[in-house]
DNA sequence: AGTTCGATCGCCT
DNA sequence: GGCGATCGAACTG
């Protein structure tokens, strides 16, 4: 697997968003495939942190594309973006869930209450859990080889993206910038016959 | 210095 | 389908 260069996150977050499906995340000896993803702009989304201006949680987002931008929410729980566009123009795109591939041992023991692979990774704080992903890694560059990079296979399977409103949120709720894999099993969401 | 509330999850009904 | 847990970032005075 080919790891993605910085030139790949150097596009509008949109783009990046939706070209990351499929896409395999590699942290240590765990890994799993990009299944759900949201994009978050610049300035004229309320939903995104980047709004509010550059402050020492949100620098990241204003910096070169390709670094991980990791912060906590609701007191308990890691978020994983990856930063998009160019330096100096914020924008990013936020993982939801992963199809685990690798380690999934050492997920389940991460995250005791998942029974299933498909609760494992089945949403933005637990994908941060199930793979071992925190703070420490806030601004880490995942183009350049090491334990934390983004990954292309060498063949990848065709795949038919859904592209839904943002779960979540409450300001710009209504934009088209939520984008899963159809059928898969892995997104996040309720366990309910039928499809989402 | 104090307050508000959030890009969530898991347990309960 | 509802709600409690739990804490840091950002904003107010």
């Amino acid at each position: 697997m080919r790891i993605l260069p910085e030139s790949f996150f150097a596009r509008g977050a949109v783009e990046v968003a939706k070209d990351l499906l499929g896409k395999v995340i590699v942290h240590g000896d765990c890994s799993g495939r990009i299944v759900e993803v949201e994009a978050y702009l610049g300035m004229d989304d309320l939903a995104a942190h980047a709004s509010r201006g550059i402050t020492e949680r949100t620098r990241v987002l204003f910096g070169p594309p390709g670094r991980a931008y990791v912060y906590l929410i609701y007191g308990m729980y890691e978020c994983l973006n990856f930063v998009a566009e160019r330096e100096g123009d914020p924008g990013c795109v936020l993982i939801r869930a992963l199809e685990p591939l690798e380690g999934t041992g050492e997920m389940f023991q991460r995250r005791p209450a998942a029974r299933r692979v498909e609760d494992l990774c089945s949403g933005p704080g637990k994908l941060t859990r199930a793979m071992g992903i925190t703070r420490a890694l806030n601004g880490a560059n995942v183009t350049v080889a090491g334990a934390f990079t983004v990954r292309r296979q060498a063949k990848e399977p065709a795949i038919e993206i859904v592209t839904s409103a943002r779960i979540g949120i409450t300001q710009c709720a209504d934009w088209p910038l939520r984008f899963y894999m159809a059928g898969s099993r892995f997104v996040s969401g309720k366990p309910k016959k039928g499809m989402q």
